[in-house]
DNA sequence: TGCTAGCACTCTACATCTCAGAGTGCTAAA
DNA sequence: TTTAGCACTCTGAGATGTAGAGTGCTAGCA
């Protein structure tokens, strides 16, 4: 089933102005502005040898065309261009990240604003995939007797978010001690291999065991637990800009799927750039959700996704532009700040 | 200018029916609920009266009264009685930081969430005086040459998210030896009294001088700058359950106003649990935005602040008793975490 | 065979009108 | 001071009408 090169730019002309405007678009439209050579009739007969294949929908007799799902499907599959980002866009995001970047929930908040900010729609950015990151260094800082604060510093950042409690109270010799081992053991490791390679225990180890069994637990929570991950939403607010959204029980709809983390990590498993149309469960026309995402590398390795959510109307060339161009910059910043550390 | 008992009594029954349906009281309604044994003429002559005294509104003619912003003002400041919680509520309350509790943020959080939770409004927590804190031990944690992590234990809790990005590289030692440095000076003072005392500089400082200067700015930041502040916003969305935000204008003003942080600070700044009645700036009856706050002890020191958001026509005597409360609970757990530390 | 002009048809959006119901304010009497 | 009664006002829902947008179809043309 192919579409004649006539029906192809007829469904992207719709397409790219129904995103744009999100009114339906007629016939006489069409040819006042891509078909001045066709008198509005042929366009009608090409809309509805369209719409009978499935591509485009009526709203009602006497409106335009909008696109259908598979006609979005077609697009991002077939029709979708590059869409150019401005200079002015290209700067935002080269020079978003020059100021002193710390931990890595910085990096993800930041990453999310920017996302959101040029693309004019809701991001989310989650890191995910700590597991492949190297360990560089650990360390357990004691707080009181019975509690210290686990950094762990790896190639991409820094994860610094676990206060441990123990049950025993230990001396400051003895974390340091504990300290060193972990150390030993896990320099250049990767937290995968801790999940791993926990059992090998020897006599010195064992000396060490009920502290180590607690660190080892927070790590493992870290690379497994959902909520323990570092997750970033931003531009909420921006959905009102879009007028699919002029009704309250829309703007609810989107604010409870967006609000429930659970509902968006599915549709961010991709290793690329990966769209997902309708994704929210209802089958109002109007109000479905899709989202954009993306898998984010650092140094060849994935370390998180992130993902636009925005109306099905959405301008997925854009999106898709605006995620390619910061998963660069962010894996250029983190191999300059490897590469600097390396240097010291 | 005193109200008769007739007349507060009345007055009462409108709010309390008001802020229950969202509807304007009517004459016959009151007489049937409240006052069976007076006519419907004479709960009327009333109601004139307390319309003449500013205390009412008519949405129009012929519609029932709705309280005026001088009436919340009255009800807060004479009517209010204390609404006895729910077992189930105080129950939950009390059970709900039983758990492993780590840094302030997380205590933050989690305390924004559970009076969200409770009152059914959008609430917002701040960590604000952490200047009156005292200062427990103070580590500089090297991460590479050139970055350390600042942690600072204190009374009540741990201050735990500054990276600091030095200008030079340091060893290890000279990063041991002004960690000593900074706990020989501060251990025991307030945040507020490093933000004075950084001018006794003598020759012993001198010597570390570069790195105690990054640190020193880090610690004032964290005084000083409000994007640094420790702030949870939790339930949003909780609006939607309330009928004067049935209109996405509305919806979208009060996101706009809740996700800007400044507009609301302002509001957080009391001693003691205050009500703060029309807080937007819109002359919109129906959609004026209220601020219910007060300010958390821990033994007996400020460190934070709490809001509870929500429209006008607020469950004000329900939400200052979910607020006293919780602000118990937080100030016997932290009591008990100092303890906890103090025996070992 | 493909394209086009013309026209009847359908549907929406908006304005206008009507009408029942709710609630009031006022008056006169108890 | 309270009450019964009544006229008055306003809302909100439904019905009706109209202009405009856009279509589908048909017949004729290249």
């Amino acid at each position: 089933m192919k579409l004649s090169d006539r029906k192809q730019k007829i469904l992207q002309a719709v397409i790219d102005d129904y995103v744009a405007d999100a009114s339906p678009i007629s016939s006489k439209h069409l040819q006042e502005s891509v078909f001045p050579d066709l008198s509005s009739a042929t366009i009608r007969n090409e809309l509805m040898a369209l719409e009978e294949m499935g591509y485009l929908l009526q709203p009602h007799t006497s409106a335009g065309r909008i696109p259908s799902l598979k006609a979005y499907e077609y697009y991002v599959d077939s029709l979708m261009s590059a869409s150019p980002l401005t200079v002015e866009e290209i700067a935002k995001i080269e020079n978003y990240f020059t100021n002193q970047i710390s931990g890595i929930d910085e990096i993800v908040k930041k990453t999310a604003k920017l996302i959101s900010d040029i693309t004019n729609y809701t991001s989310v950015v989650v890191v995910d995939n700590l597991r492949d990151v190297i360990i560089e260094k650990i360390k357990l800082v004691p707080l009181g007797k019975k509690s210290a604060l686990l950094v762990i510093v790896t190639g991409s950042g820094v994860i610094k978010d676990s206060i441990l409690e123990f049950k025993n109270a230990y001396s400051d010799d003895y974390f340091k001690a504990s300290t060193d081992l972990l150390n030993r053991m896990y320099i250049g490791k990767t937290l995968a291999d801790i999940d791993l390679c926990s059992h090998t225990i020897d006599c010195e180890i064992e000396q060490y065991l009920s502290i180590l069994q607690v660190v080892i637990d927070a790590i493992k929570r870290h690379t497994v637990d959902l909520s323990k991950r570092n997750i970033a939403l931003e531009g909420q607010s921006k959905i009102f800009d879009h007028p699919e959204y002029r009704d309250v029980d829309k703007v609810r709809e989107f604010m409870s799927l967006v609000s429930h983390k659970e509902n968006i990590y599915p549709h961010l498993k991709s290793d690329n750039i990966q769209v997902s149309i309708n994704v929210s469960n209802t089958d109002d026309k109007a109000s479905s959700v899709s989202i954009v995402s993306a898998s984010y590398r650092v140094t060849g390795k994935n370390i998180g996704n992130v993902g636009v959510i925005g109306p099905t109307r959405m301008d997925y060339s854009k999106v898709v532009s605006v995620l390619e161009h910061v998963g660069r910059v962010l894996d250029k910043i983190a191999f300059e700040r490897i590469d600097d550390d390396e240097k010291c």
